[in-house]
RNA sequence: GGAGGGAUACCCAAGCGGUCAACGGGGGCAGACUGUAAAUCUGCUGGCUCAGCCUUCGGAGGUUCGAAUCCUCCUCCCUCCA
């Protein structure tokens, strides 16, 4: 059995607040395992790696013998959370939502135990209610406590309209952890005052607040902006070994001691002994390897990890072609075509004029050889390597 | 309801009758370099089987030898007043 400052040190681990630390201990030693929320709209259904960060913490939680529940707020995205933009979000139809959700689980359960996670939807209680609970939970809360949210504070001060359905989603997200009996509610630091609300709604129902946790916000590949799909700045958790790796190598030599702190699942201390090797002169690469091949590992298998290292020794390294190359068949008028017009058939650019501008900076290959010459036609019958770049590459077929 | 401001390429943003396929920045891509798809430096960043041709500046018309730039109408967004 693990003490409760074992546990403690787990819970608090890379998290960025817990409200109330005393509340924490009080409720761990009780000896009940703890009911742990983290919900999720289902409006987008790829997850990234910046969304398991909550997860690993999830992960800890339910090591430790507590009660996950991973909520899907299927209700709530119809809302869509106010937390940050303006934009209102188009409303997701049922079967929608039923898919995005199934995908969830699908890429949530490679971190969790699914035997031992609770799944629900908050439409179930949600969708029960009439206008006069609606009435009810709106009452629940003041306008005056709502501005306190910074987002909500910014758009008023700054005259950017408020919908006055987006007061909701903090009351329903709040609810939730009634519904549920939380005693534990985690989410991104935007989410700070959603939990909150789970608190003092909890209160109003006389039951003991939830202690929330928060963990902080991932930043996207550039190392600015927090990691999300619309940037574009994002290692998906369903994507091909070699991709995530790949990426993971392209996070620059400082960012990616966040990406471990917040991504890795090894102990402070050894996380702390990379640092320190490389400070004193260890190649910064070395160690960024050890960290895509655990994220590797860990969406994939061990297999798949190193076999991503070697094909990336191999072709980044040692600028060798990868094994599998995939093979296109092009096709067009004329004896021959011009090598700009195959290569936008091939797929490796978007456009013929792309097509040239790469020839003309070098960029293309045949057969390992470089050409630069943009007016250059291949006849028919042929059958090349073309490679555009590092990491565009395709045995073409021209007939 | 009234008054005013704006809509330019992936994003931000110049341009205000020809020299504009459209300055600059971001992002992206490529090259060089390298111990890395780090960092740094450089280049490119409408389309086309491309020494030429074609289509772009919210939409539709119009003025003009010539328009992103002027006029008319339309659509959308924003600000102020009520």
């Amino acid at each position: 059995m693990t003490s409760i400052q074992d546990a403690l040190s787990l819970i608090a681990r890379g998290a960025d607040e817990i409200i109330k630390l005393d509340e924490l201990k009080e409720r761990l030693s009780r000896g009940r395992p703890l009911r742990v929320k983290v919900g999720f709209d289902p409006t987008a259904p790829d997850l990234h790696v910046g969304h398991t960060v909550v997860m690993n913490k999830m992960r800890h939680f339910q090591d430790l013998g507590h009660q996950i529940i991973f909520l899907i707020g299927d209700f709530t995205g119809m809302i869509g959370d106010p937390s940050g933009k303006n934009k209102t979000r188009p409303p997701l139809t049922p079967v929608e939502i039923e898919a995005n959700a199934e995908t969830y689980k699908d890429q949530v359960f490679k971190i969790l135990d699914p035997e031992k996670t609770e799944v629900r939807f908050n439409s179930e209680w949600m969708g029960r209610m009439n206008a006069a609970d609606v009435v009810r939970l709106t009452s629940q809360y003041t306008v005056a406590r709502m501005l306190e949210r910074d987002d909500f504070a910014k758009r008023f001060r700054n005259e950017t309209p408020i919908s006055i359905h987006e007061f909701l989603y903090p009351l329903v997200q709040g609810y939730d952890s009634v519904a549920l009996n939380c005693d534990v509610e985690m989410g991104g630091t935007d989410q700070k005052f959603n939990l909150l609300v789970g608190r003092a709604l909890q209160q109003n129902h006389g039951m003991d607040p939830q202690i929330i946790i928060t963990m902080p916000l991932l930043e996207g590949l550039d190392g600015v902006k927090k990691m999300s799909k619309s940037e574009g700045n994002y290692i998906g958790i369903d994507e091909p070994p070699g991709e995530i790796f790949g990426k993971v190598m392209s996070l620059s030599d400082d960012l990616m001691w966040r990406y471990f702190d917040l991504l890795s699942f090894r102990p402070n201390s050894d996380i702390e002994a990379l640092k320190q090797s490389v400070a004193d002169g260890a190649n910064p690469r070395d160690v960024k390897f050890e960290l895509g091949k655990e994220l590797v590992a860990r969406f994939h298998d061990q297999a798949a990890a190193d076999a991503a290292q070697a094909e990336f020794i191999q072709r980044f390294q040692k600028d060798q072609l990868p094994d599998d190359i995939p093979d296109v068949h092009v096709t067009g008028d004329g004896d021959e075509l011009p090598l700009s017009f195959i290569i936008k058939q091939a797929g490796l650019t978007a456009s013929t004029s792309e097509a040239r501008r790469m020839i003309e900076q070098g960029a293309v290959r045949i057969d390992q050889e470089r050409v630069s010459d943009a007016s250059l036609k291949l006849s028919k019958d042929t059958t090349a390597i073309i490679q555009v770049g590092k990491r565009r590459l395709a045995r073409v077929t021209v007939s």
